[in-house]
DNA sequence: GCAAGGTC
């Protein structure tokens, strides 16, 4: 019989889809990786192959690391710029060695090889890694790829029989964003590293990194620390109506909401009054309801664990990962927030139904009230959304398991609700020559909320009854005074929803960039309020903050900019241990970085993340045949060249700025 | 001692 080796991208997959093709009887044969088996099976792989034996493997991720020659070690001599056209070559790590030599020696006996790697970028050059193994121990066996984007059953096995060729545009594409990383990566930490170092005091130990990541990411912090620091209040006007009926006092919102005038404001409320009724001009009574949430995302993940749960989304990850190797829930690394049609969802919510929290919820959507999730825009081509597998009993499970399992459950049911119903009413009155609405609602429906405590549709009181036509005379009218509040530091779901909408990092690395520019001492978290936070008392804190905004975060007026963010009901979370959300300010070193390199006034700032986004581009472009590896290393190598001579150039003015707030912990202008 | 991306 013909022999066939395939690999996949991870152990869970090996499984999975050896599982599927050989209908569950595979024999299971340890390797040299503890978390590594071959699958031995038979299957048909229809034509030209037909009826074949199988052996089915993984690797771990990548299997491949690239590297500069030992000459380059050594971080003065070749100077960091000798970095840029250094030579580098690619090698199998030692930790991965038996993997390399699993797949050479399988390919060995092997007539092909048929790669089931994720079917995103990087899998594809995953895929690339473990075809140079396998060609290692056979220069002849033939290559396909199989393209899967869930693995349920019947979606593998039309996988299995439609293989299609390696992509090497995508190969090419993630070969490009490795090599710029690694020379970019060591050449600016090299340079900043050694020539910060002279200045001395707390500069002289630290390793002062840049990456096209952290720095972008550290840019975020910094950027809003001073749009909180320069923020400048405003007075503002406004007109509040109140109208006392059938013992309910409705108040009615001013449609300019408030005017910066507070002549103009006199004005208008005086013509209110002199009107002396009001005149009900609308009257609406509609059926309104609240969407369910969407399937869970990493990033979704997240930014939910670090409003509710308390945890760092590095934690999160981290108890996610180890629920996901227990096999409580399915893969916690993806961006899909859409089901597929084929998954059996019902079955998973029956699994539920044993648990006495959300048991009897469970129960009765299995009983009838199950509805079809909402489908996303998102769809990473690899993962379905995060969702339970298996009923995990509490005590199965540590105290972080149990909340992140919790939080995966009970989104998972609320998808699979009903959005929650209930009646809106509008009043609009006229009253002089301004407009006013109230807004009341009725919550008929509860539905998924039931199930759903991180999110609340709180109905006002029901509001008395108003005529079409109809005029009163207002049980009170004013004028209001406020001022516009700065905006909050950056929260951690701010900060990771900042590099998800601007392609900073991925799913799985997001959470690495925030922990990386902490452990640089470039950023600190504090406690919303003042304090100091998470890294209170390290005795390796020899960086300062930079001087808390406006004295410390206390009296902020009128309605900060997150008003209107839905959803933040973090505060008194379920589970919290005391103390509030936390916030990023950066450090005195994470601004003077920043600050430094923004005033050599390049084209595209190492603080902003312009070039990561260029770089995505070129991948793209690289990945669609637009371009090649060769021309996109050129020209960003050519381009960071003049970045790297401009910072070497003008590297009194980052000093300067390493002078003015390290040293000086001067406050910013 | 350095990056970012996989995964355990």
């Amino acid at each position: 019989m013909t022999q066939i080796l395939c690999v996949a991208e991870k152990p869970s997959i090996a499984k999975a889809v050896a599982g599927h093709l050989s209908g569950g009887s595979y024999q299971a044969h340890n390797t040299r990786d503890v978390h590594i088996k071959n699958y031995v099976f038979d299957f048909d792989f229809g034509a030209p192959w037909g009826r074949c034996s199988v052996t089915m493997t993984s690797v771990k991720g990548h299997l491949t690391a690239l590297e500069f020659p030992p000459d380059y070690k050594d971080w003065q001599h070749p100077p960091p710029e000798s970095l840029f056209n250094a030579p580098v070559h690619t090698l199998v790590p030692d930790d991965r060695k038996n993997i390399a030599k699993n797949i050479e020696d399988q390919a060995r006996r092997a007539r092909a090889l048929f790669i089931w790697t994720d079917c995103d970028r990087e899998g594809e050059h995953i895929g690339s890694e473990i075809r140079e193994a396998a060609r290692k121990g056979n220069r002849q066996i033939q290559i396909q790829r199989a393209r899967f984007s869930n693995i349920e059953r019947v979606h593998i096995l039309s996988a299995a029989r439609r293989l299609v060729p390696l992509d090497d545009m995508q190969v090419d594409a993630v070969s490009a964003r490795i090599e710029l990383d690694l020379r970019i990566g060591y050449a600016f930490t090299r340079f900043l590293t050694l020539r910060l170092r002279t200045l001395g005091g707390p500069l002289s130990n630290l390793t002062i990194s840049y990456g096209s990541c952290q720095f972008p990411t550290l840019g975020f912090v910094v950027d809003r620390y001073f749009r909180v620091k320069n923020f400048v209040p405003e007075p503002f006007w406004s007109i509040k109506v109140m109208h006392e009926r059938d013992g309910i006092k409705v108040n009615f919102n001013w449609s300019r909401v408030r005017l910066f005038d507070r002549m103009a404001v006199i004005i208008l409320y005086e013509r209110c009054l002199s009107a002396k009724t009001a005149k009900v001009t609308n009257v609406q009574e509609k059926p309104t309801k609240k969407w369910k949430p969407l399937p869970l995302t990493t990033v979704e993940l997240q930014k939910m664990a670090t409003i509710f749960l308390r945890m760092t989304g590095q934690e999160a990850m981290t108890v996610a990962e180890k629920l996901y190797q227990k096999g409580f829930i399915s893969y916690p690394r993806t961006e899909t927030d859409r089901f597929d049609k084929g998954m059996d969802l019902r079955a998973l919510v029956r699994k539920q139904t044993p648990d006495t929290r959300w048991g009897p919820f469970a129960q009765a959507l299995v009983d009838g009230a199950f509805q079809q999730p909402r489908q996303g825009r998102h769809d990473d081509k690899a993962h379905p959304p995060i969702h339970p597998i298996t009923y995990a009993a509490p005590t199965a499970l540590d105290e972080n398991e149990k909340k992140i399992y919790e939080l995966v459950v009970r989104r998972f049911l609320a998808c699979c609700s009903e959005d929650a119903k209930g009646v809106a009413t509008e009043i609009e009155i006229t009253y002089g020559d301004e407009t006013f609405g109230a807004h009341g609602l009725i919550v008929l429906e509860r539905n998924f909320l039931d199930v759903y405590p991180y999110e609340n549709w709180t109905g006002t009181a029901q509001l008395p009854k108003f005529t079409l036509g109809e005029r009163f005379e207002p049980t009170e009218a004013m004028i209001t005074e406020g001022k516009t509040g700065p905006p909050g530091y950056l929260t951690e779901a701010d900060l990771i929803a900042l590099m998800d909408a601007n392609g900073i990092g991925t799913d799985a690395t997001m959470a690495e960039h925030i922990e990386k520019i902490q452990e640089r001492q470039y950023a600190r978290t504090v406690d919303r309020g003042g304090g100091r936070g998470a890294n209170q008392g390290e005795d390796d804190a020899d960086i300062d903050e930079a001087p808390p905004a406006r004295g410390g975060r206390g009296g902020r007026a009128g309605r900060g900019s997150r008003g209107g963010r839905g959803g933040r009901g973090g505060r008194g979370g379920r589970s919290g241990g005391g103390g509030g959300v936390k916030e990023f300010i950066p450090t005195s070193l994470g601004v003077a970085l920043i600050e430094g390199f923004d005033r050599m006034h390049f084209e595209t700032s190492l603080g902003k993340p312009f070039l990561r986004k260029e770089m995505e581009l070129k991948m793209k472009a690289i990945g669609e045949g637009r371009t090649t590896k060769q021309a996109v290393l050129h020209e960003s190598l050519t381009m960071y060249r003049q970045v790297f001579d401009q910072s070497n150039e003008e590297l009194n003015i980052l000093k300067a700025a390493c002078r003015q707030y390290v040293f000086q912990n001067q406050a910013v202008a």
